[in-house]
DNA sequence: ACGCGTGTTACTGT
DNA sequence: GACAGTAACACGCG
């Protein structure tokens, strides 16, 4: 269930707590989508350095010191856990043992968290780094609706369902709103959206929870939000049922 | 106690 | 081919 900005927090803390440790074993529970055989991923992780963890897009990156990169897609529910000495946590899907007796377990209960041994580069910019033209372009080029468009991994990176309805109540732009149908100086508003949103949201997270690397904080969110019946401004927040649910209200401006 | 929720892929239908 | 809609993964949490 963690976005973006939980991702990006999580990186930050597994970075401090665990760059610089050796990687002794590496152990696949569960790993069905893994794009090499366990025994390779061991022989080519085992020994090397840890040498930063960071956020690309909806992964984690752990970066070690030859060069190779490993990527955990948490997708809806995977866990991070620490351990000492013997990883005991259920639904593991691949742990990693350091020099120190420490490790850094995945879980998932539903087995679709998945590891990549380093992912291929990817195209689409990530949200935290999307600039004006780009975004003008993308959206010119299609009829969808724009919560979609921010949706969709090919075309930016990091945004999930939550976050896709803070960020365009922010705006003030209806998620129902088509593509090209955005004028250019809203594309703009959305742009400064996206990026103030992740921001604030990221902020938020840090002070209530400084040392998480699991999990979700969603209580703050003005609108995605099930407990909320009014957006700060006062309007009645409305429920769209479509797998997805999407919240929004009438004072977002719907363009089509 | 039971309903809600998150991402991706794969597939059907228009 | 573009796009919409749906199911599946299967449990933790409040």
């Amino acid at each position: 269930m963690p976005e973006l900005p939980d991702l990006q927090v999580f990186s930050r803390n597994l970075n401090k707590m665990l760059s610089g440790k050796t990687v002794k074993a590496i152990t696949v529970h569960k790993a069905p989508k893994l794009n090499v055989m366990p025994a390779a991923l061991q022989d080519t992780l085992q020994g090397q350095k840890l040498s930063s963890v960071y956020r690309d897009g909806k992964e984690l990156y752990f970066k070690f010191s030859k060069g190779d990169v490993l990527a955990l897609h948490l997708m809806l529910h995977g866990k991070l856990f620490l351990f000492e000495g013997k990883n005991e946590n259920k639904y593991s899907i691949i742990e990693i043992l350091f020099n120190d007796d420490t490790g850094l377990a995945l879980t998932d209960f539903q087995g679709i968290a998945n590891p990549t041994l380093n992912p291929p580069e990817k195209d689409a910019p990530d949200a935290d780094a999307a600039d004006l033209e780009y975004l003008k372009t993308k959206l010119g080029k299609t009829k969808t609706n724009v919560k979609t468009v921010l949706l969709d991994q090919k075309i930016i990176r990091g945004i999930g369902n939550a976050y896709a309805d803070e960020i365009l109540w922010d705006a003030r732009i209806s998620p129902f709103s088509v593509s090209n149908k955005i004028p250019d100086d809203k594309v703009k508003d959305l742009l400064k959206s996206i990026h103030s949103v992740l921001k604030n949201a990221e902020e938020q997270i840090i002070k209530s929870n400084p040392d998480i690397i699991a999990g979700e904080v969603r209580d703050f969110m003005l609108i995605h939000n099930s407990k909320k019946k009014q957006s700060p401004t006062g309007a009645e927040i409305l429920v769209k049922e479509a797998g997805r649910k999407t919240y929004y209200t009438e004072e977002q401006e719907l363009y089509s």
